[in-house]
DNA sequence: AGCTGGCGGGTTTTT
DNA sequence: CCCGCCAGCT
């Protein structure tokens, strides 16, 4: 066994050494909260292509996101250079698989160019399905088939051997496996189910190969694996066994979605000749926000034991501060956040959570209308987006005809004449002649038999007129693929499909709004081209589409200089200098949606929350409310139980000035004055506790909450006013002529030489800064 | 055929 | 509160 790499060695502690210079066979490593994971896992491949001279191509690590992923490819061409670790297998399990799957998966049938189905798609299947059943959708609501049909094939369980005691659940699985394999598409749980069966059924002897693809595998985010997930890596290293996992149980959040935290806790019975390696010193937090996370998961039981300390600092005391409400938190996060600019804390170190995405518009509204730089990661994702799925549709029914559920998205849209009736006929026909809908619409559009065909699916000759005419333009473009760029195509797509003109003719923000959406989907084509060429891949429309169905929420993330605004689960795997922990109440953390909850729901709680405060460096803000509306009622939740987990010498507790004169308002008969006199804020758990607020605590304008004059058509804040200049990366910079009202904040702006154009807020910059 | 308005239902986290 | 669905209207 080679030494591990000298130069880094001088870096590295004694476990983290341990866990570099370990090659052959299965090595376990858990790795604590801040613990130089990535360094760990970045170093082990160094090692194994420097030292022991395993060809960079024959290592696959697999990561939680493609964003881990990009990330870990740039720490290991630093570490070795660009030509090897460009030949590293870096990727998600399911990037990963849907790359193997390409080239594996016709053993199993599986064409070259399948589609992924997204979840909008997989509901669209269900729905058909529902029909065709003749079932009604409020018995089997689409969401609840979804997720029992999810949950089996998360556990490598087909139709026949799924847990359910409704056969008609097993009948609408069925039906939805036959038309996903029609459609030559898969669903993100068949990219590693399909892996699985190549590898242990080895169908024309797939598996054989697969494995011999690659010496070693290295799983990050270990505790976050599911059932078929795990399978997939044991049948991957069946021969050679070099099988190194890292993660943390205490760290696992996404039970929900079939992660089964008995992976990672059971690998040794698995593995029991397993190397095992604990990293347990945090570098990462100061001492008192360590000792506060501590705090919160030592109480969970079930978990590994694990020593987490830290040589660092104690540093400033964690501030737990009640509001009022969500409105008034909104108010001492945007203080928070400007004190921290001030001090000249950057504001990309600094990162705002919350428990659910809905926690999200109010603080996005205070942000906004002080200017402060923000994104927000996750929420109505970009792709997601109407008119980019329809765009989207068009590109894949171009490389995969069969794909029926992209065919009904945009077989009349834009319109062009073709309804419900004509659709629904086409379908039967199709059905009738087990075919796909575009090769129902070829027999159609046949210049002589198609008549007669037309009359036999009960078709008008109007109706199959427009038809062939769909048809032919799909023909035309689908010509174009192999001639030019993706990003061209996209272009001639959308102008002669004649979704251009119809958005164009429309003339409202929203239209606006969505050709500017894509025209940034043509730009993230022409990045993808751009990126394929440097990494030396093919560029190819199939390459692009699949990029898009596996990306992530986080993936999306920009570098720039913004606060980020994410949920606790997007925020897994991230860093930052500040971090503002919101709504830490009693069911909005832990969260109880509707269910009751057992145990385990409060432990993976429990486990989120650890994570949440794990994430800051050196200082950590967390607020609770004391009412909160949310879904359009109101929530009275005390503070969150985990509050009084933290150690008291850890935290500081505090009260905004809003919440001490609310609870004035409401529990006191006699002016007393605020702020004076009140008994003194205690425990967070302490029954209607009477806040002091803190001496000196002021809100920046807290004025723009209260709607003053003109307040209630100015949905974009102080910032978008009439008369403020602001610049358009299409069209210059120009002034703000009046604001209007719309979903979303808009104005109408007068470009010098273009006249007024009604833009949407979002695609606005202000210029000189400030208000 | 396509639009609009009313109604009811669901609202976590996401590769 | 927001969305999607349906029915009824143009």
């Amino acid at each position: 066994m080679a030494p591990p790499v000298s130069a880094l060695d001088t870096e590295l502690n004694p476990p983290q050494a341990d866990a570099v210079a370990h090659t052959t066979g299965p090595l376990l490593v858990f790795a604590g909260a801040g613990s130089g994971k990535t360094r760990v896992i970045t170093y082990r491949i160094a090692n194994l292509v420097a030292c022991a001279r395993v060809p960079p191509h024959r290592i696959l690590a697999v990561t939680f996101t493609n964003k881990a992923a990009g990330e870990m490819q740039n720490r290991l061409g630093r570490l070795l250079g660009e030509d090897l670790a460009r030949d590293l297998w870096v990727g998600t399990f399911h990037a990963t698989s849907a790359r193997l799957l390409r080239r594996h998966g016709e053993a199993l049938g599986l064409p070259r160019n399948f589609v992924i189905y997204d979840t909008d798609d997989q509901k669209a299947v269900v729905n058909r399905t529902l029909r065709a059943l003749d079932l009604d959708e409020k018995r089997y609501p689409p969401r609840v088939c979804l997720a029992a049909i999810h949950k089996a094939k998360q556990e490598l369980r087909g139709p026949d051997d799924m847990n359910v005691r409704d056969p008609w659940l097993v009948t609408i699985f069925r039906t939805y496996e036959e038309q996903l394999r029609t459609a030559n598409a898969v669903d993100f749980e068949d990219l590693i189910g399909l892996m699985v069966t190549l590898l242990e059924q080895n169908p024309a002897g797939a598996g054989d190969a697969l494995r011999r693809r690659f010496d070693y595998l290295l799983v990050d985010e270990f505790q976050d694996t599911n059932a078929a997930q795990y399978r997939f890596l044991k049948a991957f290293v069946r021969d050679h066994r070099n099988l190194c996992v890292v993660g943390d149980d205490d760290q696992s959040i996404y039970r929900w979605r079939g992660a089964d935290v008995r992976n990672i806790r059971g690998f040794k019975h698995d593995f029991p000749d397993a190397h095992v390696v604990k990293l347990e010193q945090n570098y990462r937090s100061t001492g008192r926000i360590v000792r506060a996370a501590l705090g919160v998961i030592e109480r969970s039981h079930e978990r590994v034991p694990k020593e987490l300390w830290t040589a660092n600092a104690e540093g400033a005391p964690i501030d737990i501060v009640a509001t009022r409400d969500e409105r008034d938190e909104a108010a001492h996060v945007l203080s928070t956040i400007q004190e921290a600019r001030a001090r000249g804390v950057d504001p990309k170190e600094i990162a705002v959570f919350y428990r659910v995405h809905a926690q999200s518009r109010v603080l996005e509204e205070a942000l906004r209308s002080a200017n402060v730089p923000y994104q927000i990661v996750g929420g109505t994702k970009f792709y997601e987006r109407a008119e980019i799925k329809n765009a989207l549709s068009y590109l894949r029914v171009l490389t995969n005809p069969a794909s029926d559920i992209d065919v009904l998205r945009i077989i009349n849209t834009p319109a062009r004449g073709i309804g419900a009736t004509s659709v629904e006929r086409l379908a039967a026909f199709a059905d009738r002649a087990h075919v796909s809908l575009m090769e129902a619409l070829a027999r159609i559009a046949e210049p002589r038999a198609g008549a007669a065909t037309a009359r036999t699916a009960d078709l008008g000759a109007a109706a199959a007129g427009r038809l062939a005419s769909f048809h032919a333009l799909m023909d035309q473009l689908a010509r174009r693929v192999a001639n030019m760029p993706p990003s061209d195509l996209l272009g001639e797509v959308l102008e002669r499909s004649g979704y251009l003109t119809a958005l164009r003719a429309e003339d409202t923000a929203e239209s606006e709004a969505r050709l500017e959406n894509l025209a940034e989907l043509k730009s993230s084509l022409y990045d993808y081209e751009q990126e394929a060429v440097a990494a030396g891949e093919e560029v190819s429309l199939e390459g692009y589409l699949e990029r898009v169905s596996l990306q992530s929420d986080v993936d999306g993330m920009k570098d720039g200089s913004r606060v980020t605004l994410m949920t606790v689960h997007g925020a897994k795997g991230l860093e930052f200098e500040l971090v503002v922990l919101t709504g830490m109440e009693q069911d909005m953390f832990p969260y109880r949606g509707m269910n009751p909850g057992g145990d385990h729901e409060l432990e993976e709680e429990r486990r989120l929350a650890y994570v949440a405060i794990t994430r800051a460096r050196s200082r950590l803000v967390i607020t609770h409310a004391e009412t909160r509306q949310i879904f359009g009622t109101t929530r009275l939740g005390g503070p969150s139980p985990f509050l009084a987990q933290m150690p008291a010498d850890a935290v500081t507790q505090k009260a905004t000035a809003a919440r001490g004169a609310s609870s004035l308002g409401r529990f006191m008969t006699h002016d007393d004055g605020a702020g004076h006199g009140y008994a003194p804020w205690r425990h967070p758990q302490a029954p209607s506790p009477t806040p002091q607020p803190l001496p000196g605590e002021r809100y920046v304008d807290q004025e723009f909450f209260h709607d003053g004059p003109g307040a209630a058509d100015d949905t974009s804040g102080p910032a978008l006013r009439r008369g403020a200049r602001v610049v358009h990366a299409q069209f210059g910079e120009g002034e703000i002529k009046s604001v209007v009202e719309s979903n979303e904040p808009a104005v109408v702006v007068a470009f010098p030489g273009r006249g007024e154009k009604k833009i949407l807020a979002r695609f606005l910059t202000l210029v000189g800064g400030g208000p």
